[in-house]
DNA sequence: AGAGAGATGAGAATCTTTTGCATTACGAGT
DNA sequence: ACTCGTAATGCAAAAGATTCTCATCTCTCT
């Protein structure tokens, strides 16, 4: 029940946000931004504002229900947390993301941000390249 | 000379050009705005618009003498590329960054890359943290 | 010095995200 | 279930970042 997410993270269960999160769940491509739920949420003939989906995802990013990630191209893109933290690969040609997990990365991370006097609380690695894809547009 | 850099561009060698590429060769922090840039310009009495700084920083991006990163809070920063290539610690109180080189996490990306069939065409990765300064703000 | 292509500046326009405020919807208590 | 207070929503306006338009200016080449 998503209800119980919602409620946990001290929220009240309100139409719109139950609505966001089933939509968060069910999402083929997992990352979207803010706009791209706003137009999925209509076509499914909801009637939420654009605002309150900015708000409530950022809600649910505070919460620790999404991530927020900051792309290229000057938009956020959240996905759906599912515990386990990833990294991302995206193709600068047709915009595909995939996700991996590298504990030796992980690992350095640590070290270096020791070594630097820093307490590491989070981090962004995303690595842009071109996928191999045939229908991906752009490849010659 | 820094004329040779921005013709080899293939760029004209016009008077923002330089004052801009002067400014990011001398600027501390290293890390700056669009807007830093322009309002640096200003401080220095040079009359260049904000429009053609965002036009001649893409340009040196696309030029590859400056570096283009999407930190969080929604706007972009740049830096003079000094040929070797590197990454981002930055402190989520007090907005320092520091910058990093790290020899197995760059391998373990080119691997990563290739097991998911992409060619590696650039990376970004930054960690956040809290630094160990004494005078960073919000430490208690 | 002169011509033409390319660059600039100022402001308008666009895009993304946030905010103010009147209205509405949860949910605790009865 | 009913009522009430508070928190949430929707809309429109605002704010912030970046891009575009276009008339004017300036490099570069001759």
């Amino acid at each position: 029940m998503d209800n119980q997410e919602i409620r946990k993270a001290g929220l009240k269960v309100t139409l719109p946000r139950v609505k966001i999160l089933e939509l968060l769940e069910a999402s083929v491509p997992r990352h979207v931004s803010a706009e791209d739920v706003y137009k999925m949420l209509l076509e499914k003939g909801e009637e939420i504002g654009l605002a309150t989906v900015y708000r409530v995802l950022t809600q649910f990013e505070t919460a620790g229900l999404v991530t927020r990630h900051n792309f290229e191209g000057g938009h956020a893109v959240f996905e759906l947390d599912r515990g386990e933290h990833h990294d991302h690969i995206v193709c600068v040609l047709c915009g595909k993301v995939e996700e991996f997990m590298d504990a030796t990365i992980e690992e350095r991370q640590k070290e270096i941000a020791a070594e630097h006097g820093f307490e590491m609380e989070d981090h962004s690695l995303i690595i842009y390249g071109r996928c191999s894809n045939p229908s991906c547009p752009g490849r010659e």
